[in-house]
DNA sequence: CAGTATCCATTTCGATACTG
DNA sequence: CAGTATCGAAATGGATACTG
């Protein structure tokens, strides 16, 4: 039932892709998710049956290609899946530019802290370990806190304390951060707001912003607003 | 029930975007349709309910806008539609490079009538009316016989005859003529196979292939195949 | 770790007929 | 021409628990 009964190929095309979460699943594998349960944190709202389904059908279509390597099993873009990066770009830029509000129901702490984990420079730690903790005060959740633990050897998400000394905690408001990572607010104008503080050395808290990169479409130039 | 829940751009975009005929009716806006009954001709299986609600979903999103010319409704793509054309385009792309097999189903000589009729150039008509018939004559059903009527105003498309007299009968199996419009197949191997016979006066014979332009995405490169 | 099984509420869609 | 009304069938997906 999901045929569209037409040759055109931009048809032929959604047939498969605008099946709902396919798309966010590419995104997930283009921003190098290659596990299960790691796919599974990009996508934290999608049942672990309809994941499963969705990479069977992508499967299925010539765009990824299970790997079992060793023991684990993995998933990768096969080319076919790999030309979906610029779509989805530039779905993501469009995204940007023209569905900019975000309702309550769209901020989400675990999805925020997998992007926000992917995008630091596990060279950042240029002397070792070093740990930031999140906090967003406003959640009574067991996702208030987070502990980003940034290693030369790669960088770890974890939401409960893995027991190293913190080096600069990061108090926000989930809103504030969210928008700050997308693009929508200025880390220092979130600062004045009070919806973003920093607690820690006055060294280390100078260098937070170097290590916390912003989503990949912060940039995207936003259209002039008519009113 | 359509919201990802995230922040991220993507997934904002797709709520609207995945839904499904949602990326054929903006085909179809960007093709230059711009009344109801013109765009249910590009979408041939879709409901006129489904049609006027998805009109209206992209219209609260600001994708669309609704006129009233005179006494005629149309609809036209705003700035943020306009900006999916590069998608559209992608996304048709892709689907040509990598969706390449049509199905019994897929075929639909109503749409591939629509199509052609779209892409011949009113010009072409040098002098004066021109009438294109096309009969395939596998089809049994009313979609048989359809006549192009080419005139320095426009070009029309009727399946019914119109009482003009034909300049060139197009004979042709459905399938391929759907594939020497999508690029699948060389107009001269076509004839060759049987599948299309021209039946006329052979100078207007020889300027059919002038007047039906194909596709546009007939030149997209195939990638290579392995086998 | 990497999934499957189950099950039902909800949504969605297609077909058809009808209207101002 | 430009839609709306209605209705039942199908599928879709969310939640949760469970498994090798």
């Amino acid at each position: 039932m999901s045929a569209y009964g037409q040759f055109c190929p931009v048809a032929k095309a959604m047939e498969l892709l605008d099946e709902r979460w396919t798309m966010l699943v590419v995104r997930e594998l283009l921003a190098g998710s290659s596990h299960f349960n790691d796919l599974r944190r990009g996508v934290p709202r999608m049942s672990p049956t309809l994941l499963s389904r969705r990479l069977r059908t992508l499967i299925r279509a010539g765009v990824v290609e299970r790997q079992y390597d060793g023991n684990r099993t993995s998933y990768a873009l096969t080319e076919a899946g790999q030309e979906l990066g610029p779509i989805v770009n530039a779905l993501g830029t469009w995204g940007m530019r023209w569905v900019p509000e975000l309702g309550d129901e769209d901020l989400d702490p675990h999805l925020l802290m997998w992007d926000i984990r992917r995008s630091i420079d596990p060279d950042a730690a240029s002397n070792g370990r070093t740990v930031l903790r999140f906090t967003f005060p406003m959640l009574r959740t067991n996702a208030k806190d987070w502990w980003v633990v940034v290693d030369p050897n790669g960088v770890g998400l974890c939401d409960f304390d893995p027991g190293f000394p913190v080096a600069v905690t990061v108090e926000a408001d989930l809103r504030t951060l969210t928008k700050v990572w997308r693009g929508d607010l200025a880390w220092r104008a979130a600062v004045k707001s009070g919806g973003l503080t920093l607690h820690g050395p006055s060294a280390l808290r100078r260098a937070v912003p170097e290590w916390l990169k912003l989503s990949g479409f912060a940039d995207v130039p936003r259209p002039a607003l008519a009113s």
